[in-house]
DNA sequence: CGGGGGCTTGAGGCCACTCAACGATAGTGG
DNA sequence: CCACTATCGTTGAGTGGCCTCAAGCCCCCG
C-alpha cells in the first residue's frame, strides 16, 4: 500500500488558537478581517512583514520572479492555512489572491512579544516554519528530479489531500499557476492532464476544466515516484 | 550595482555558543567530536534525529532519493555549518560526508529542554530553521526556472561566498554532486563550467579541476539572473 | 453578439539528456 | 618504479522531452 511518509504532517496549527492564545484574553493581538479581490496583491516581496494571515475563504499564491518575468510559485495557500510568517523583517515572496479571498490578520509584532514569554507560542512558531521547510524540501525534489507527468500527478495528489471539500476537486488556480508551481509550461501541464484523462485516472465535472474527480488514486500515486 | 538582496543572511548562529549556551555552564549539553570517512553516512532519511551536528572540518551533502535512484541534494554543509536539526523526530534527508569530516555532536534532547526555558535559545532554533527555509525557497526558484548556465553561475557564487578560504575556491564535491544539487546531469555541469572557462570568467589551478578561481564575479553575477 | 481569457491540441525547435569515447589522476600492488 | 585499475572530468554525436509558436474551441461576461 502506498504511504506518503515524507508529507505526513506535524501537529499542525490551523487556527489562531493554535498559536496558544485567545483573542479575547490577549487584547494585544489585533484580529481583523480583510477581503482581497481576485488577482490583487496581499503583499510584495521585500515589503515589511507586519502581519501574518490566515485564510478564512479563498486561495493565495506565493511566488518569486526573475528579472525577465519567469515566475516560480513556492506554495498555494488554501482555506485554513496560515501564511506570511517571516522571521526576518521582510517578506520573501509576493502573495496574490487567486480568487476573492478573505483573511484574518494578526499583527506580527504582538505575536513576537507573546512568544518571548510563552514557550508554547514560540514552539508553534517553530512548528509552522518547519512545516513550510518540509514542503519546500519535498518541492525541491519534485523540481529537480521529477518528470512532467510525475509532477502533475504529485500536484493532483497534494490538492486532493488539501481540498477535502467533497468528491470533486475544485481547483482555484489556472493551468498557468500550476505550471509555475511545477516548473513547467501551461501547455505541458495541459497535456499531462489530458494524458491522465485518457488513462482513465481522472475525469472532469461540468464544462469547466477546473473541477476534477480522481478516479484512480492508486494509479496516480504510482505515477508520482516516491522516495 | 548588483545586490543579492534575497540571500542577505539573518544574524546567523555559527557556533554552539550561538544557541545561547556555553558548554561549561551547561553540563546537560553533550559535546563530543566524531570523524566520518569520505563517503560514509552521517545519518539516513527517516532515522531518529537524536543529534545535531556542527562541522569542524570537511563537507557534507544532504539528499533525498527517488525509488529509481534519482537523487536531489538539498544542501551542502561546510565548515562551521550546523545541520541535522529537525523539528520532528526523524531526519528528512540522508547526510553523507563528501570528504573526511569532523563534527561536533549536540544531543537534541538537551537542546530542546533548554529551549523550553530559555527564550534566546528558542529564538536561535527558529532562526536556524528560517535560514534553511530561505535557502530552500531560493533553490526552488533555481530548480524550477533557471537555465543550466544560470544554475552553475549561481552555484559558483554561492560557493565563493561560503568557501572564503582564499583566492582559490577548493570545491570538495564532484561534478555529479553539483549536478544533483542543481537538477542537471554531470555532463551539463561540466559543459557549463568549460563554457565559463572559455568566456574567461573562471580559471583552474593545478591539474585537478576542483580548484577554481573566479576571474570575473561581475560577469558571473550577470549570468545568474536575479529577481 | 462580440471580445477576451482560459484550455487544448498540433507542429516544429531547442536545450538538456543519453550514450559513448577518451584523457588525466590517484591509489594499489607487484 | 611501473603497470593496472578505478574514479573523475571532458568532449562529441545523437536523441528526446519539454518548450515555443500557433490555431482553434469553449465559456463567461459585457
Amino acid at each position: 500500500m502506498f504511504v506518503r511518509t515524507n508529507t505526513d504532517p506535524l501537529p499542525r496549527p490551523n487556527s489562531l488558537h493554535d498559536f496558544g492564545m485567545r483573542s479575547d484574553s490577549n487584547p494585544i493581538i489585533c484580529l481583523n478581517e480583510f477581503t482581497y479581490k481576485k488577482g490583487t496583491e496581499v503583499y510584495g516581496e521585500k515589503e515589511p512583514a507586519d502581519y501574518v494571515y490566515q485564510i478564512k475563504s479563498g486561495a493565495v499564491r506565493s511566488y518569486k520572479l526573475l528579472s525577465d518575468g519567469r515566475r516560480q510559485i513556492g506554495a498555494f495557500h488554501l482555506a485554513g492555512d496560515i501564511f506570511g510568517l517571516e522571521n526576518g523583517s521582510e517578506h520573501r515572496f509576493t502573495a496574490e489572491a487567486i480568487v476573492d479571498t478573505t483573511v484574518r490578520l494578526i499583527k506580527r509584532q504582538s505575536l513576537e512579544l507573546v512568544a518571548e514569554s510563552d514557550a508554547m507560542v514560540a514552539r508553534n512558531l517553530l512548528s509552522m516554519t518547519t512545516i513550510n521547510l518540509q514542503h519546500a524540501e519535498d518541492h525541491m525534489l519534485l523540481l529537480g528530479r521529477k518528470t512532467s507527468l510525475e509532477r502533475v500527478a504529485a500536484f493532483l495528489l497534494e490538492m486532493d489531500k488539501r481540498l477535502t471539500a467533497s468528491e470533486v476537486m475544485a481547483l482555484p488556480m489556472s493551468r498557468r499557476d500550476i505550471a509555475d508551481y511545477l516548473g513547467l509550461t501551461l501547455e505541458t501541464v495541459s497535456r499531462a492532464i489530458s494524458h491522465l484523462h485518457d488513462l482513465g485516472v481522472l475525469g472532469f465535472i461540468g464544462n469547466t476544466q477546473r473541477q476534477i474527480v480522481l478516479l484512480d488514486r492508486q494509479e496516480l500515486a504510482s505515477l508520482d515516484l516516491q522516495h
